[in-house]
DNA sequence: CTTGGAATGTCAACAACACTGACATATTGT
DNA sequence: ACAATATGTCAGTGTTGTTGACATTCCAAG
């Protein structure tokens, strides 16, 4: 029912949003969401290590030399949960901490090259996926893709990443 | 660097993706998940639930009389985990567990009163996010959000979602 | 009718990852 | 000297996922 209505929606740029409109796009979240885990995960698990290592290398590697302050912000985690993630890679030598230099409280994290490479691999896959769906879906449609996740975002969430990605749009 | 570039990949249809472009829409990803599960988080925080009591809900609000084992598949959980999780909800008066009339060992899974009430207070939070999201991108947004998502699924996962959803785009 | 298999429920053990609270240490700035 | 900051760590707890094993109920095929 009301297919023409919410085509017609497309057309014109009205937004009549019915809960079930809504209710799809809730649904997408959740399926995509598990599509874009799912290639890193398979990684991970061969190396025993879980979703959270993955994105203490990615932000690491986004922001080299980062202070743990920051990543727990950006992470939006406990010290005590990061910091179990994170002594874990500086062990196993994926990760680098050194103290700081103007403030030697902090502690500068990067990543060593075993880091550098685990970080590529999961990356990999996961933009390999990414690649693919943009490229089906389109320009167009990668453009509003991002527009959308933007606005559902946290204003405090949303600092971080536009401090990571430069605020400019895709 | 390079935004001429990408302003004119939008424009013109072109799609030149870049690690930069593709990393982005990861990191955008993960921002705006936390935003979409934080609202119906905080509900569920109250009367200590969890995200795991939530999905159930929604997936049996939207098929009701559905079987275990058709949740399972949607949800990709092992029953061990989803029984967990359906007990507390069948205990606390959410959910009814009614045996097959045609085949006697499956349950049809259905909502009570008080369980639609939860279900639609969190789905109500959620979508309310959602429509806020939705109005701020605009329609043309909403369009290539929903097809980008759909474009990352995992086949297996894309059935359970087109068989919920119709099929059809927003 | 018996038997195999499917659907379901349940128990136990375990791991990942989040939380809280408390406490220690080093360093910085006032 | 003292308070605040940045970090690390220990102990405990909760949710959600996993495996493996086992019981029950029921359908269907031999």
């Amino acid at each position: 029912m009301a297919q023409g209505q919410n085509r017609s929606e497309h057309t014109h740029g009205l937004l009549f949003l019915t809960d079930e409109q809504l209710r799809k796009g809730i649904e997408a979240m959740f399926f995509a969401y598990r599509g874009f885990t799912a290639d890193p995960d398979r990684i991970l698990a061969e190396k025993s290590y879980g979703r959270a290592h993955h994105r203490a290398l990615h932000f690491i590697q986004r922001s080299p030399g980062t202070t743990v302050n920051n990543l727990l912000s950006t992470l939006g985690v406990t010290k005590q949960s990061l910091n179990r993630v994170l002594r874990t890679l500086i062990c196993d030598g994926l990760v680098l901490n050194e103290v700081g230099t103007k403030d030697k409280r902090q502690r500068h994290l990067s990543l060593t090259d075993a880091g550098r490479e685990l970080e590529q691999a999961l990356s990999n896959a996961q933009r390999d996926r990414m690649r693919a769906a943009y490229r089906q879906a389109g320009a167009e449609a990668v453009y509003g893709f991002c527009t959308v996740l933007e606005a559902m975002m946290d204003p405090e969430l949303k600092k971080h990443y536009d401090q990571l990605t430069g605020g400019d749009i895709v």
